[in-house]
Formats: structure tokens, sequence, C-alpha cells
DNA sequence: GTAGGGTTAG
């Protein structure tokens, strides 16, 4: 009852001359000053933040400050007094008011609400129920639909994209069926119903059913291709995304940024440096990336050139910025530290604290994070662990990982006991990762272990296995591998391709299907020659998984990897060579590659899932650590 | 002087 001391009177201010009139002293200094003087009054009768001052001045209430109060997040809003404004609005007559019902069934919430509506003098009116519907969660939002159809409520088009967000956000797409069907009923077909309705489908996975709505769609606005093309992307149907954004330009012959904000990903994770080029020449020409609040088209053509191999346009982007946000920062640091410069990302996430202009956030934390991995920081990334205030899985991975690519494995272990992580598969894979590159096989071994129990039938598992014995137990590693294949387990196949003239080459293990085959490998011998003869090159033993299920395991330069420099070295005579693979570069692809950069005098840039290698001069961006 | 809607980046 504390709380609310001046209840009892509130009710009280409709008493004509009862001697509240004047405000009370003490809430005076809470009014905001305002500049008009003229103004002064009425705003500050209004503002929610003081909304008293409206209850005790003495007049009938203002049905216009009543739903304001309701709305506030003073105690004001808390049941006792909603009633108590319930009770007020019932005996005089402001129901009619449809602000101040839409306010109270808000107030009441998704099962109240409905009640408080269905009773007022005009049920119908969708504009309450969408306003209720916009503010539940997923679930409430579908039972309250469910109510409104029982009712016969009449919903509008916002009352549907409303609800279909709603169904989005739920993922189901049984739920996303039964909307439809309801939708497509009521014959309601603006474009901005189609587009939820697109994007309701995208969101539940039916990417087949929003294609479909997607076609049927005669008039397509640019929200309408962004949407599709966004989905694509975000499916992983790279691709598709791309093929749709070139058909879209031919059509509609113009863009915005919310669009190559949402296409440029796909551009990043197919590594297509020409398209995102194209793109970037877009937008220059289109000046689309001039809202200074919000860097998204700047921070997403940062992110693609980080991501398809490109660090110095990344780093040019971000210097010229006028305003940064979280997201700039981040991209730059996790791109520094894909790129091999982690102490640099370290670095920039120190400014990025120290200037204190945007919220460091747990994505920014990962971004640091992953720097200090990248360049095997120890201490910095345990300083940075204490100033996480609920790290989630993915900064335990990261802090494991990095404390075992340190060697410190006593640690890393009393840091997997002491957050009881013992059963996160993502903490114990970071950490078989350092036992790999330190050859601690004991302890990996019994790593794997766990993670086979916890996850029996991911074949990954048994291929890290059969990897930490890949150097010196050929027996074990063939013994795992038969294992694999009894499961009827599916390994990953390598393969990695390279964009020449802007058409991408693919290449699996052995591959002899590339027209230019025979010169490839007439290529990759002679550069092999070199390197032995020159430069005292040895093959090591090496029985990695990932490649040696393939019956040419025996041709030394026979990995994808070494097929795309192959072709980039017999089809470009000058230029940096860029090439992506599926899988973690094998020790003899790296080694080599490191020596024919020398060889040939230049810079071969080799992007695997974890990071870029930079090979130039006879060494690499990752210091051999990968 | 008051209430409901679709597209973007780490």
């Amino acid at each position: 009852m504390s709380l609310f001391p001046l209840q009892s009177s509130s009710l009280q201010p409709q008493t004509p001359g009862a001697p509240k009139r004047k405000q009370p002293k003490n809430l005076k200094p809470q009014q905001t000053p305002i500049k008009t003087p003229t103004r002064t009054f009425k705003w500050s009768s209004l503002l929610p933040s003081n909304p008293l001052q409206t209850l005790l001045s003495g007049e009938h209430p203002d049905p216009r400050a009543l739903p304001l109060i309701l709305s506030s997040t003073s105690p004001l809003s808390s049941p006792p007094f909603r009633s108590q404004i319930h009770s007020l609005a019932l005996k005089l007559n402001l129901l009619s008011n449809p602000h101040l019902l839409s306010s109270l069934a808000l107030s009441y919430g998704p099962t109240k609400g409905p009640t408080l509506l269905s009773q007022s003098p005009d049920p119908r009116n969708p504009l309450p129920w969408t306003l209720l519907l916009s503010k539940s969660n997923p679930r409430s939002a579908l039972k309250l639909f469910d109510k409104m159809l029982q009712l016969n409520i009449e919903l509008d088009s916002v009352a549907y994209i409303v609800l279909m967000k709603a169904c989005g956000q739920l993922g189901s797409l049984r739920e996303a069926k039964r909307v439809h069907k309801v939708v497509r009923l009521s014959g309601l077909s603006d474009v901005v119903v189609h587009n939820a309705m697109v994007k309701m489908f995208l969101e539940c996975g039916g990417v087949e059913e929003a294609t479909r709505v997607f076609e049927g769609m005669r008039v397509k606005d640019l929200v309408t291709w962004t949407t599709m093309i966004v989905g694509f992307v975000r499916s992983g149907e790279f691709n598709e995304g791309l093929k749709l954004l070139r058909e879209m330009c031919r059509k509609e012959g113009r863009i915005d940024g919310f669009l190559v904000t949402g296409v440029l990903p796909a551009c990043a994770r197919v590594s297509a440096h020409k398209n995102g080029k194209e793109i970037h020449a877009k937008i220059v020409r289109l000046c689309l990336g001039m809202n200074n609040k919000a860097p998204a088209v700047e921070n997403a053509l940062m992110d693609m050139y980080v991501k398809s191999g490109n660090i110095e346009y990344g780093k040019k982007i971000f210097k010229r910025m006028d305003f940064k946000d979280a997201i700039s920062w981040t991209v730059m640091i996790f791109g520094c530290s894909l790129h091999g410069e982690g102490e640099v990302g370290v670095e920039l996430f120190k400014e990025m604290k120290r200037k204190g202009e945007v919220f460091v956030d747990r994505t920014a934390f990962a971004a640091a994070l992953h720097a200090a991995n990248s360049a095997c920081l120890v201490e910095e990334g345990k300083s940075l662990f204490t100033f996480l205030s609920k790290p989630q899985v993915e900064h335990y991975a990261l802090m494991a990982g990095l404390l075992s690519r340190g060697g410190y494995f006593i640690e890393a272990r009393a840091f997997i006991e002491e957050h009881k992580l013992t059963n996160c598969s993502p903490v114990l894979k970071a950490v078989v990762d350092g036992c790999r590159i330190h050859r601690n096989i004991r302890m990996g071994k019994r790593i794997i272990e766990q993670l086979t129990e916890l996850e029996p039938l991911n074949a990954d598992n048994y291929v890290m296995l059969s990897n930490l014995h890949a150097n010196e137990k050929l027996e074990m590693a063939k013994e795992i591998k038969e294992t694999i294949q009894d499961m009827g387990l599916k390994t990953k196949k390598a393969y990695s391709w390279i964009e020449i003239r802007s058409k991408v080459h693919a290449f699996g293990t052995g591959d002899v299907s590339h027209p230019r085959s025979e010169a490839i490998y007439w290529e990759l011998e002679r550069l092999m020659k070199t390197m032995r003869e020159e430069e005292g090159y040895v093959a090591r033993e090496d029985y990695s998984f990932h490649d040696v299920d393939e019956e040419r395991e025996c041709i030394a330069c026979g990995h994808s990897e070494m097929l795309a420099i192959g072709l980039g070295l017999i089809s470009q005579r000058s230029g940096v060579l860029r090439v992506t693979k599926n899988l973690r570069v094998c020790r003899n692809c790296h080694d080599s590659a490191k020596l024919i950069s020398r060889i040939v005098g230049r810079k071969i840039i080799l992007k695997d899932p974890e990071r870029f290698h930079h090979f130039k001069g006879g060494v690499c961006s990752c210091r051999d650590i990968w």
C-alpha cells in the first residue's frame, strides 16, 4: 500500500473543488523544462513521467491522459491502480474512447484484455485488437487470433501483418499455413500483406511456400525482393539469392540500402568478390551508404570484403566511417582475427571500450576473444574474459580453446570443471583443437571419447580422432576410418574453388575432370620439383582424414586446394590468387603453398572454414598455427 | 496533443 500513497485520493479529483487542486510542491522538480513558454503547462500535464498531476488537478480526468498513465512505467500503471482507472472509466462512461479502451486492454494483457474489448461499445473495431496482438508474445498472439475468429472480428491488413509477424517469430510452418489460408480467404491482396506472408513462410522454414507466394505476386516492390533474397541468403541458398538479385536488377532497375545490405552476406559467404565489388560500385554511384546514424550499408560492405578475403578494403571503409556502431567495430575486430592480425583486433577492441561511444555487447566480446585466440594471446584473453558478466557457450568455447591452443592444458581442464562444461560439446571441440596443434594425443583422445558419448552419430568426432593420429599412426587412422564406414556415417568430402574471370571452378580431391587438368598437374609437378630440389622440401607423412578417402591419395599434389592454386597459376599470370576450401587445409598443402608463394613471387590467399591464410614470400599469416 | 503494419549488417 505504501507504494501508492496517493491511491485513495486519486479517485477523488472528480469532486469539484477538492482541496487537492494545486499540485503538491514536491512534485515540481520532476517537471521537464520546455522551451516554449506557452506550451509548458499543457505538455507537462500530459507527460507520463509526471502523470499524477493530471489526476490530482481537480477537474474530471482527461481521457487523453489516462492512456499515457497506463502505458507509463511508473507504479501508477500497476494492477491496483489500473483497476481504479478502469472503474473510473466505467463510472464516467469513458470506455467509448477507443484510445483509453486500447490502453486498458493492453494493460490487462492477452488473457484478460479480450474480455474487455468484446464487452466494449465497438467490439469489432480491429484496431485495439491489433494493438493487443502486436504487444503479445507469438503464442498468445495466435491464441488471440483464434478468439478474434470466434468473435467474428473483421481483421484488416494491419491485423494480418501483425499476426503473420508473430507466426514467423514462432517459426511453426503448420501455423503459418493455417494463417495463410485465412488471409487468402479474406481476399486482402495489398503488397504489404503479401510481403509479410513471404517473410512468415521464410521464417518458418517454408522456402517453397514463400517462393510460391513470391512468384504469384503480380505487384512486387523493393521490400518483396529484399525479403525473398534475404530469405535465400539466410537459408544458405546463396547462389539462389544472387540469381534473384540479378533478375531483380533486370526487372526493377533500382536498388536501395536495405537490398544491398541483405544481399552482401551472400557475396561474403560464397566469396563472390567480384559480385560484391559490383555492388560496392552501385552503392557509391547511388549514394546508398549515407546514413550516418545507422551504418548498415557500410557494415555489410566491410563484412563482405573482410569475409571474401580483402581485409585492406575493409579497413579503408572502417577508417572512413564517421559514425561507427557496435557492429562496425565487431566486423573489423573479427576481420583482423580471420586474417591473422589478432593483436590488431584486440587493440581495436580496447579502443572501442576506451572510447565508450557504443555498447560493448557479447558479440563484440566474442570477436575480441576470437582475436586473442587467433594470435594466441592467452593473458589478454583471460583478462577479456573477466569483464564478461554473463558468458555464453561461444565465450566459454573461445576461452577454453585459447587455453588449449596456448598449451595450458591443465588450466583448460580446470576451466571446464569450474564452469561445469564437461557436457558442452562446442567447448570440448575447441579444446581438442589445441590438443591437435600441440600433439597432446592423450588428452585429445579422452575428450573425443567424451564427445562421442555426447554425439555418437556425429562423424566429425571420429574424423577428429583419426586426424589426431594422422601424423604418426597410419594404422590407427585407418582403423578409425573403417569404424566410421562400418557405422555407416557420412564424412564431408573436401573441395576447393577459385573464381577466375567471374567463373567459379571447383575441385575435389585428385580431381581430373577439369578441362585443363593436364596442364594443372604438369604445373604442380614442376613446382614440386623446384620445391624438392631448390628448397629441400620433403613432404611429411600425413594421413589426415578429410582427404584420404580417395584412391588418389598417393598423388602428393592432388589435394583440392592445390588443384585450385594450380589452375590459378596457369590462368592468371599476375595478381593475388584467392582460393576457398570447405575443410581445414592439410599440413602438406600449407607447407607447399608457402613455398609456392615464394617461388612464383605471388600472394596466395586461401580461405578455410576458420580463417584466411595469406601466403607471401614463403610465410603464412597464421604463423603455422591453424 | 494520444493507439496497430512489411525489408538491412556482426
